[in-house]
DNA sequence: GGAAAGATTTAGTGTGACCTAAACTATTCT
DNA sequence: AGAATAGTTTAGGTCACACTAAATCTTTCC
């Protein structure tokens, strides 16, 4: 009846923080990942991450350099993307079979991703066909530990007016966001062209589908097009 | 990013302790549940047991008398019973929907009923058709929090040379015991006569679904026949 | 070059969950 | 009844993970 962590017996806190590295790693350009970086990804204080990088540290998934910041070593990069597999396969399962809104499945595999074997993830996936990307757009890694690198896309907010692209991805970890997201009709494989982009930080106007739409250049940032 | 708990913050130590509780108060006729049973069955130190014990008692779940045992509250029940449902929902869905063997559910299932949301659980029942029972004759208790009172069943190791009856249910944490079982094709909705019974503990001889085969004592006690 | 600002780490707390060993209670047996 | 036994709780320790407050390090800016 004891619920024994499932495997190489990683935390979830743990796990997280790895899976926030590595994305923090990715989008900041080779950069070390900062401890203020995580703790506001993790909405944890600064000394809490301090904490937990050390640990880390000590099971050599990460090196820290102190006061310089923290990289994935090969071993944490492996654990992370094995997460991320698990995190999207489980989004991408509850949407297509369970009937999930886009918009809910977040939250639900930020938990499980914690508690699901690899069996389970896997036949999850094959039930799907081996899904290539979640529901919000994001390559989900393979179960060998590769990953898609994401055929360069730009975000909506940086293309100039007149260009035209497909939705390729959106940020997931905001529910309301993705609803008026979605109803505007901006989801992964929609064509947008952006007609109009006010200055100094005014909307951008698009065209989705056809229809003319507006949106803030904050959120315009969180829209990958490629 | 982060993991909140899914619900009104049980942890997953405490949602397993009142499932035990439910388990053995079921089981022992109206007495209530000792430490020593508890903590042989979630296999933990008897110490450990009493600490547990105490948080439930202050989070108003379960009464303690020290030195005399433990009793579940009305919302002590209701938990439990929540995590019994989870558990086998997710059980039967693994099995039915899934492919997993009967063997390999509840292990899996003593992780996911903790990360698993009520909407998840109830979308998984629903798909499944809202079944009654967990593929190893458990009754489901339903969203409500009620659950069917199995009708009498007995102990295979209980029936007199001669009778015979249906298997309604089995016990499901050991995945060994588990596939032995259905190698002989002991498996719940399956007719079984006692054909002889050695005497002192001695090995009881069936006749399973026309086949003759002979299991212990302990085993047979283990096989609930309706 | 030095001070201020900002980021990071250390120090000190608290909680839940485990453990072992010691103290205590209840029951059972002479 | 009194003593042994079995069961239970208390005492004291550890670990992960959070927090706040206080030090400390880095960078930036005059
Ligand atoms: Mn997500
Ligand atoms: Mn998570
Ligand atoms: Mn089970
Ligand atoms: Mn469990």
């Amino acid at each position: 009846m004891t619920a024994l962590p499932v495997q190489g017996a990683l935390t979830a806190p743990a796990e997280d923080c790895l899976k926030a590295i590595y994305d923090l790693e990715r989008s900041g350009q080779g950069a070390a990942v900062t401890t203020n970086d995580l703790a506001h990804r993790l909405d944890l204080a600064a000394a809490s991450v301090t904490g937990m990088v050390k640990r880390l540290a000590d099971q050599g998934l990460i090196d820290h350099a102190p006061y310089r910041g923290v990289r994935l070593t090969e071993s944490g990069r492996r654990a992370a993307l094995r997460t991320l597999r698990r995190h999207r396969v489980i989004e991408t399962y509850l949407v297509q079979v369970l009937g999930f809104g886009w918009d809910r499945v977040h939250d639900e595999a930020e938990r499980l991703e914690h508690a699901a074997s690899d069996e389970l993830v896997d036949r999850m996936a094959a039930s799907l066909g081996d899904p290539a990307t979640d529901p919000h757009g994001a390559p989900i890694p393979t179960r060998e530990g590769g990953i898609a690198e994401l055929p360069a896309a730009r975000p909506l907010a940086e293309l100039a007016e007149g260009e035209r692209g497909v939705v390729a991805r959106v940020e997931d970890e905001d529910a309301d966001r993705l609803r008026y997201l979605a109803s505007l009709g901006v989801v992964p494989g929609v064509e947008v062209e952006v007609v109009e982009r006010a200055p100094f930080g005014g909307p951008v106007s698009l065209r989705v589908a056809g229809t003319p739409r507006l949106i803030g250049p904050q959120l315009a940032a969180q829209v990958m097009v490629a």
